[in-house]
DNA sequence: ATTATAAGTGAAAGCGGTTTCAATTAGACT
DNA sequence: AGTCTAATTGAAACCGCTTTCACTTATAAT
């Protein structure tokens, strides 16, 4: 019943076992390793003790010996973001596939809590490291950390959802242009002509390149860009989504649709637009990013752009497992978006 | 440009810093720890070096040779749902401040997922682990599992957010008898008389003295317990809160107001209810637990208890942090809960 | 039966730190 | 200058596993 002390039993080793085997330390790592050809009853004898004492081999001294951990770090810049809670719980998955193990840090946006984390993840030797969100998903590369990024690269692989020029890293990511167009089109498809973009920063290079798609399909499809119609510069959460949109309403605004830049940001809107006592879809349709269970939940449900997570996670192990054992992939892969229709979309209202 | 090769480069280590500095290891590892005086040139010019290359001490190693890891594993049940999610990062946090480093796994609630990450967890000689929901949470213990721990402990301490007989663990977790007093005074004052309970489980330790302790509120207030009111064995999710809460209605019960599970739950709920051509709160009111984001984006907005996730992050780390040094802590620490009133309860309509 | 070749095995040397122990060196006081 | 104590230091052992290397034992082929 006393608290437990520290260090007050020492681990069983592979000598404990050897010894009560009859065999060598070798012997018992092989059958540990399953690394070279052990005679059955010595390897039957070994299991059995392993079994018995419920040991368990030391990854640290197992990963000092042969440095590798079998281990990958991701950095995510919020879990309680459930866009990232996702990917990571299939990076997770896609990584135990393939026997790999990932160990999550949140960077909550701060930088220098990223540089820290990096190096923390340097420290523990994981053998690649994955970078969800955060300074890798920045339209511009930052001088500072492209360097740091290099310098970690120097021993250990990296990967991000954005991109980062100036580095070797790989990076997967969605393909931000075409989920734009596949919200356009449905947008466009069910007559709205005065389509409203809400939320996220441009200096995210998602986001600037849904901004650019956004122009150039308007273009082709002769609509006059109007600057009223977008949002610059808010976030990616709901007070910001409803923020945004009360001014844009507030200011007698009045798109008949507005593509949010995520689940969270729609919600916002949503609300807004009830607020000013206008219905979604029959006044305004709002669409948004991700596909989170938050859409589900909406009042009506919302049209979103699903990401296949199952998918993102794996090509992102994939990516990071190919960069640790020296297999060739492509250095940028793209994940592709889908539409989900749900309610919150409809056909534009007629014009008064 | 080529693909990064496993090993490629020696790491630096604190031998190659001594030849440098021109002193020996040891006096490396010093400065590095702060564990004895250094001579102040000798000190600067290493820790110069240090930053040079930017050495970082090899964490494997290092744990292996004084055998801790400074590193908290978090079993958590699923880190999609945004109470543990707020709860992991607060973790962090408390970990951080502690120096601490904390690993996350998601058992995804698959008993036998658990005991593997569990032994994972033990492979990587974290110093202790908290296992947020899970088996751990469960109202009655099994057998099997206790064992599991038990082993477990004889290495390393365990704090769990539900109980476990039988065995050593700690536990810090939430006051859910007192979460559900507070919800109940505030319908009661309310007017509320008949008033239902949606989703959860009762062989989930929590959930289990919700109900518990409702029973005992109804006849304090001499309000007759009606089964038709409480909904048994459903999740603790959207579906399951909207199919339940869509059941009862169907049936011809009427609450004047619904206690959900947690937010996810109360979210079906609501849907529920509109559905069913009922207003929120005039005619039903709404309220749950866990206080998420998802209670500021309800509409109404959610009354729910609010469960300090910083002090329930900081309880945790801090009970680990006691059982890794031998510290003594209470052996059952509560969260207490509070009340965040919003849009969604009001008064309870008249009698007919 | 005799070789040639393959399979199985143990000793020992790392991996990169920490820590004990004994030896030096510095500083404080006569 | 001489002595005593405290502050600094380096050598070496150790943490627990992998792996190379050389050697022994089996198995297959002649």
């Amino acid at each position: 019943m006393q608290p437990q002390k520290n260090g007050e039993n020492k681990s069983i080793t592979i000598y404990d076992i050897a010894k009560e085997a009859g065999v060598s330390a070798s012997t018992v790592s092989r059958v540990l390793t399953n690394s070279a050809n052990v005679r059955s009853e010595k390897k039957k004898k070994v299991l059995a003790l392993i079994e018995k004492y419920n040991f368990k081999p030391n990854a640290l001294a197992k990963g000092l010996a042969d440095t590798k951990t079998r281990t990958i770090g991701v950095l995510a810049a919020d879990i309680r973001n459930p866009f990232y809670a996702s990917l990571f719980v299939e990076c997770e998955n896609a990584a135990r596939a393939v026997d790999y193990t990932v160990v999550l840090c949140n960077s909550l946006g701060e930088t220098d809590k990223e540089v820290e984390l990096l190096g923390k993840l340097q420290e523990q030797r994981v053998d690649a490291i994955i970078q969800i969100g955060g300074r890798g998903d920045d339209l511009a590369s930052n001088v500072e950390y492209v360097e740091l990024i290099n310098q970690i690269m120097a021993k250990t692989p990296v990967v991000v959802t954005g991109k980062l020029d100036g580095t070797r890293c790989h990076v997967v990511r969605i393909d931000a242009m075409k989920a734009m167009e596949i919200l356009m089109d449905h947008l466009l498809e069910l007559g709205h002509k005065r389509i409203a973009l809400i939320g996220g920063r441009k200096d995210v290079l998602s986001t600037f390149e849904k901004h650019q798609r956004y122009k150039q399909i308007l273009k082709e499809n002769m609509i006059e860009f109007d600057p009223a119609l977008v949002a610059e510069d808010g976030g990616y959460n709901f007070e910001t989504g409803y923020r945004q949109m009360n001014e844009m309403l507030d200011k007698g605004v009045r798109p008949t649709a507005v593509v949010a830049i995520n689940d969270f940001s729609a919600m916002g809107v949503m609300r807004s637009i009830n607020e000013h006592g206008l219905q979604i879809p029959q006044d305004i349709s709002v669409v948004s990013y991700d596909n989170t269970y938050m859409a589900e939940m909406a009042i009506p449900k919302l049209t979103s752009v699903d990401y296949n997570y199952e998918e993102y996670g794996r090509k992102l192990i994939d990516t990071a497992t190919a960069m640790i054992e020296g297999r060739k992939t492509g250095q940028l892969r793209m994940v592709m978006p889908t539409l989900v229709v749900r309610g919150s979309s409809g056909p534009a209202p007629l014009e008064l």
